[in-house]
DNA sequence: GACTTCATGTCGTGT
DNA sequence: ACACGACGTGAAGTC
């Protein structure tokens, strides 16, 4: 890992082309070749970066500036992408031995979620039991697929944030499956959709389609029983 | 700017869990108060990281480590997010001055597509004109709104690449318009969905609606004038 | 402030 | 390699 901070002026051309005028910045350079130019504000996102795989070539313009160009060597790309910095004045250029990284781990995400609800569909709807997680369709699996007390199916689609998306791929389903005449022989298939959060558009749409919306709180779900040694 | 490199261990809490063992990094903290943590590889997202609004507070562990406490001051978050950073090993702790970024020009993104589209509708269909641009609806602006050589509407949407998401916004802008007597007193409205690049699936899903598809060279729009002026 | 859409999105996963 | 969906998506613009 290389962190430069200079006085500097960036121009990418690639999917877009941007240009950054002269001012003070940090530069990462990592061990992969990628190219990171942070501000000293707004967010983890740099302002401009190239991604790996890449190669840096220094050189120099016509005046003496030092003058870096990054071009992406990326197989897609048509016109591969490239970076261009002048570097005007360099108040620090330093190298460190990293090392790999372990690597990060997570918990928490819409997986998880889904282990919850399998584990107690009837906080969904009364009577509702699992048939099946990941329930196969000619166009992607279904989250949930249900029983509900009668014994008609009832396909379950889960999300974190629901929007409107979410509705739209739950109704694909529906669809598909309703077509299906050994699902529907006790009734049409139905959809519920399962979301920590829904916003007003996606449970508007989902209603316009006899689509029931379900608010989970993962919290209490996972207070239910403790499904940790499922997780890893 | 602060940058930090540092052998250490990270564990964050907060829409998620995540945990970073410990091993050697670079710790960037902004002068707006964001951190992120970075290895040498992956991309230019952080392996972690805390936005602004946020407060550090320096500590040590009982066994006298390092031990950094980002939380998050955002408001809407309930449980405030939490970043927790032990340095067992500082190798380097240096800061910059490096004073207000100008900020970053672009050009190339859909809002520029659409004005090319804009002023050559008739590359999309032989004898389109432009009514207008934004053309509102209730559920939102339709991109382009034209017209065909016989009189009849059409509705344009304008993306850069072409999913499926976006057929489906089309497609439920047409189902409004064609409510619309005055739109469709030459005929039903007709669309057409526009991008760079068309995925497969999105192809499929607009045929089969009767969406007709069209590939947008930008590079060679863009050659038939110069439209610079008018994008900044 | 809530909501919608865009993004050089990036990132993982399954085919 | 390619396609698809999730993301601590983030960020910008609109209502």
């Amino acid at each position: 890992m290389r962190i430069v901070v200079a006085r500097c002026q960036v121009d990418y051309a690639g999917r877009l082309t941007a240009h950054l005028p002269m001012a003070t910045r940090v530069i990462m350079v990592k061990a992969d070749g990628s190219v990171l130019v942070h501000s000293d504000g707004g967010s983890y996102k740099p302002l401009n970066w190239m991604s790996p795989p890449c190669t840096l070539r220094e050189g120099a313009t016509d005046d003496g500036q030092v003058e870096w160009t990054v071009t992406s060597t990326a197989s897609g790309k048509g016109p591969g992408d490239t970076l261009r910095i002048l570097l005007e004045e360099v108040h620090s250029d330093s190298r460190h031995e990293l090392g790999v990284d372990p690597g990060l781990q997570k918990d928490g995400v819409e997986k998880h979620l889904q282990a919850l609800l399998a584990d107690h569909p009837a906080t969904l709807a009364d009577g509702l039991t699992l048939v099946r997680r990941e329930f196969p369709t000619a166009i992607g699996p279904v989250d949930l697929m249900c029983r509900d007390a009668a014994g008609a199916s009832v396909a379950v689609e889960i999300k974190r944030r629901g929007e409107i998306d979410g509705v739209e791929q739950l109704t694909r389903y529906l669809e598909l499956l309703n077509r299906d005449p050994a699902l529907t022989r006790l009734g049409p298939v139905r959809g519920i959709f399962a979301a920590q959060e829904i916003k007003p558009q996606a449970r508007v749409l989902a209603t316009d389609r006899g689509i029931a919306c379900a608010v989970v709180d993962y919290d209490a779900l996972r207070g239910i029983d403790d499904v940790e040694d499922r997780l890893f």
